[in-house]
DNA sequence: GATGGGTATGTTTTT
DNA sequence: CATACCCATC
């Protein structure tokens, strides 16, 4: 056979998918099998070795760090592969939509609400409306979205009364949903939700479309695909009706179910796809085999998968240990001892990682790194383009695009201070309802109906009309930089003093952003203000080409999927953290966090640690927390310690230095990472030490005994170096 | 119309 | 504990 440098480098599981041609075919590749690898050899195969044109091909991510990757991995690979159609299913619909969405009556400039926007409509709908002031609006978003990933519109929700809508009569709730809809068709806006509802909805109405856009995805991938919901699954029917679909998941790896995410949907591939063929890819590159041991064992736990082996194929490695810390302080403590261990050792910050369940956990930690002096950086959470300034002066730049936005209409109108209040916004948003115009068409005739105010007003609508102009000819960073000197809004955070002069410096980190953009993208300011509202932190914020100076990632569990890291610490391993509270009200939350913990457990490439504490703050109130239940699930082969135990009660002085505790307890004798000599074992190296002086036991692995749990007193060990 | 302090409320997870 | 929102006062 001639070797192809396409399939370079696969094993032979690899090669028989990467080599699959036509028809539906299902990927299940386990963590750490080379499914990105195995993808990108079947895109380079079809271009470079069966002459299928690159601008035939889709592949949909979920994110887009994936799609970068992808992208890159392929253009490396293959040198004609400009063309190649590579999004997340967000990007992939706004691509859709703002080139045929008119067909079904959108705007060709409609703007993206992002979860912020949401609740803002829900709340003027609300206001709006009587009998409802008692209901969360955060609870009607999160039914609005779910109603959206299954595809239902406001009617469909009342007519099968989902049984999600708790507490609230589904009349009530499906009138809202209708409104909200009407107020964001009104404002020219589309939520993250119709992103995928509408472009289904404009493949399903428009034949011609249809053809159009289907004429470029003749072979469709998705990744991920087990985190697919039904809308997802439905615009993937439609954009491959080719029938060349390769899917690639993992069913263990489904972790967004809250967002809809079906598990049925690769569960049942080859039942909706007649002739698919299956591909396994079970053999496991990525973490040593007592990490994947661990992880095998706890999701067996599991009912709802998919019968699968996964093989590894790098030795034994050092045992997983367990810490369980007095309190979230001391957990974070303990992390950061190991780390600086292992930097000590040779592991680059970048190799490591903390992962944790809820975004909460990360401040403790970031707190404890940064007086450790060990740099770190929290990845998602709140993200620079939630920042309020941010949101402000982009909100500028929408309004600028789309008149009609009244969401970025009330952002700004008060900022800065132009002596528009609450009054004359009310009286405005009457008059914009009754009309049935937007709030900046209705502040353009303010002068006829409004006593008070309307000079400021008709000021105001000629600042948008620069800002209007401008939009259409200047790039966004040049628009971006009137608008800050322009509106005042320079001027007013000069008056803030040190806080405004922060928020001033992320406006220019914006500007420079915008720049970086313009430079490596085509485009103008509509396409800049889709990207910052799809681009989410995780993919890299907003100074992706810059090389960031090193440091240790902290992120949540789903933040994780599809990483690896050298060195992995999963803290929080506590009942009602992880599994989390919520999840276990929910059936099939329990598997979910399960499986949750699996990705987590799974990122580890050489070390990992586990940790729990005993109590833990939650809303300002210190609370007992219980050892998780999934630790139990692990099986034997954990090391656990626990150094102040036996130690007697601590030291009242030793309070509030948790960080003393710890590193004292870590250190007496002997110390992990430590090279030593048994007079039997040989030459080995100390993984972790138990108890304190005449008791103290110590952990080593020796390359050719494994393991030994040894007394220090009597084991005679000789420390080397 | 702006400002500040008081209180209710919330933490799963994200494109 | 930290933010978001309400109301009273300037």
């Amino acid at each position: 056979m001639i070797s192809m440098r396409a399939l370079e480098g696969l094993n032979p599981a690899q090669l028989r998918a990467a080599t699959h041609l036509t028809g539906p075919a299902l990927v299940v590749a386990g963590a750490g099998s080379g499914k990105t690898k195995t993808v990108v050899a079947r895109i380079a195969y079809l271009i470079s070795e069966q002459g299928v044109p690159a601008d035939q091909i889709l592949a949909v991510t979920f994110t887009n760090k994936a799609a970068d990757e992808l992208k890159g991995r392929v253009r490396a690979a293959v040198s004609n592969s400009q063309d190649l159609w590579v999004s997340t299913f967000h990007t992939a619909g706004v691509r859709i939509l703002r080139r045929y969405g008119e067909a079904i009556g959108l705007k060709r400039d409609f703007v993206i609400y992002d979860d912020d926007d949401q609740l803002d409509v829900i709340k003027d709908v609300l206001g709006d409306l009587s009998g409802m002031a008692d209901v969360n609006p955060r609870y009607l978003r999160a039914v609005f979205d779910r109603a959206k990933c299954l595809g239902q519109g406001p009617s469909q929700l009342l007519a099968q009364g989902e049984a999600w809508i708790v507490g609230q009569p589904k009349e009530k709730v499906a009138e809202v949903y209708r409104i909200y809809q009407q107020r964001l068709a009104r404002a020219g806006a589309l939520d993250f939700g119709d992103l995928l509802t509408e472009t289904v909805r404009l493949l399903k109405e428009d034949p011609r479309v249809r053809e159009l856009v289907c004429a470029r995805t003749q072979f469709v991938h998705v990744d991920e695909y087990q985190d697919t919901n039904r809308v997802q699954y439905e615009l993937i029917r439609l954009l491959a009706a080719s029938g060349n679909l390769m899917v690639v998941g993992d069913p263990d790896q489904s972790i967004y179910r809250f967002r809809g995410a079906d598990l049925r949907n690769i569960l049942d591939f080859e039942a909706d796809y007649p002739g698919a063929v299956t591909y396994r890819l079970e053999d496991n590159y990525r973490s040593s085999a007592q990490v994947l041991q661990l992880a095998n064992r706890l999701i067996v736990h599991n009912q709802d998968r998919l019968e699968k082996t996964l093989r590894p194929v790098k030795p034994a490695g050092e045992p997983v240990q367990y810490y369980l810390a007095r309190d979230h302080q001391e957990e974070a403590e303990f992390v950061l001892s190991q780390f600086t261990l292992c930097h000590a050792l040779g592991f680059a910050l970048s190799d490591m990682a903390v992962l944790y369940r809820t975004n909460a956990q990360s401040r403790v930690l970031e707190e404890a790194f940064l007086r450790g002096g060990m740099p770190a950086r929290v990845v998602g959470g709140v993200g620079f383009y939630e920042r309020r300034e941010v949101k402000d002066l982009l909100a500028y730049a929408r309004l600028a695009v789309n008149p009609d936005d009244d969401v970025a209409f009330r952002r700004i109108i008060g900022r800065p201070r132009r002596g528009i209040g609450d009054q004359a916004t009310s009286r405005l948003a009457e008059r914009a309802a009754r009309e049935r115009i937007s709030l900046l068409a209705a502040a353009r005739s303010a002068a006829g109906w409004l006593p008070r105010g309307a000079e400021k007003l008709s000021a105001f609508c000629e600042l948008m009309d620069t800002f209007s102009e401008a939009a259409s000819l200047y790039e966004p960073a040049g628009l971006l930089s009137l608008i800050l000197d322009a509106s005042g809004y320079r001027q007013m955070l000069l008056t803030e003093g040190q806080e405004g002069q922060d928020r001033l410096e992320n406006l220019e980190e914006l500007i420079r952003a915008a720049e970086e953009w313009s430079a490596a993208h085509e485009g103008g300011v509509f396409d800049f203000l889709d990207q910052t509202a799809l681009l989410a932190q995780v993919d890299g914020g907003h100074r992706r080409d810059v090389p960031s100076e090193p440091a240790v990632t902290l992120m949540t569990l789903h933040n994780a999927k599809g990483l690896e890291f050298k060195v992995v610490a999963i803290v929080g391993l506590e009942e009602g953290l992880l599994p989390s509270r919520n999840s276990l009200m929910e059936p099939g939350g329990l598997e979910e966090e399960r499986r949750l913990f699996y990705v987590g457990i799974t990122r580890a490439m050489e070390r990992l640690l586990l940790a729990g504490a005993e109590s833990r703050m939650l809303y300002g109130h210190t609370q007992p927390s219980e050892r998780s239940r999934f630790l139990d699930e692990l099986g034997g082969d954990l090391i656990e310690l626990r150094p102040y135990e036996k130690a007697g009660p601590a030291p009242a002085a030793s309070a509030p230095r948790p960080q003393a505790r710890a590193a004292e307890a870590l250190s007496g004798g002997f110390h992990g990472g430590e090279r030593v000599r048994h007079p039997r074992f040989g030459e080995g190296t100390v993984l972790a030490v138990k108890g304190l002086g005449d008791r103290q036991e110590v952990v080593v692995s020796f390359p050719e005994v494994g393991n030994k749990s040894l007394l220090a007193r009597y084991a005679n060990l000789v420390r080397l170096g």
